[in-house]
DNA sequence: CCGTATCCTGGAGGATACTG
DNA sequence: CAGTATCCTCCAGGATACGG
């Protein structure tokens, strides 16, 4: 049994799932990887999601400490850029593993 | 855009996520990462998984080519033995990578 | 530009009882 | 032993409209 942040998991995989599960996370993350992005064009970038859940996965993952939030005016319009922390850049491998194998999967195993 | 198995991904991650997400996937191939594995071996390694759950799961990764499932008896009491395909063995370096990094936070980042 | 507010739905996952 | 069958709950995520 593992215990982080104060929550519990079952095994050492379901700990990192529970803080990159979900169907967007790990997309977030990937396009974070190269350094940082606007609100704007993160959006631009994942075209499917919709606003309210890219704002509230944004958040979690900010309170997760995974990404960092900066805002550069104070006066509309608004400049954010997401970017990673310390913390979310030990999770690279691991995202960039998932990512690789999703390449590896359309060009080897296509139906 | 990417397809695979007849569905749509916007992202080669979200691919990924798409074979291996949920809460108990990964927990699953993980444990079968050292060979075959019969189905209450399973559930003593997951004591907080559900039966059906355990078993949906298994099922879907079955289904997506990920494991494979051999019966050894044909009465009861069955034999049934799960282990990992060639294309599940493909996952591996993506489950240790996630598992790993599941220690690594525990370790190092613990509150 | 960068979100929040509201309302809603589908499906993942749980509890429990039962079966070949 | 290895599951199914039912029924149920909960919440991630979507649609859309509006606000600082």
């Amino acid at each position: 049994m593992y215990t982080f942040k104060g929550k519990e998991y079952p095994c050492c995989a379901s700990l990192t799932m529970g803080m990159i599960g979900g169907k967007w996370k790990t997309v977030i993350l990937f396009h974070l990887r190269n350094g940082k992005l606007r609100y704007n064009e993160l959006r631009k970038e994942m075209p499917t999601v919709t606003e309210r859940t890219l704002s509230l996965q944004l958040k979690t993952l900010e309170e997760d400490g995974i990404i960092k939030r900066t805002v550069y005016t104070s006066k509309p319009p608004l400049k954010v850029e997401y970017s990673l922390t310390d913390f979310g850049q030990t999770l690279m491998p691991v995202v960039t593993s998932i990512a690789e194998w999703g390449v590896y999967a359309v060009e080897n195993h296509a139906d």
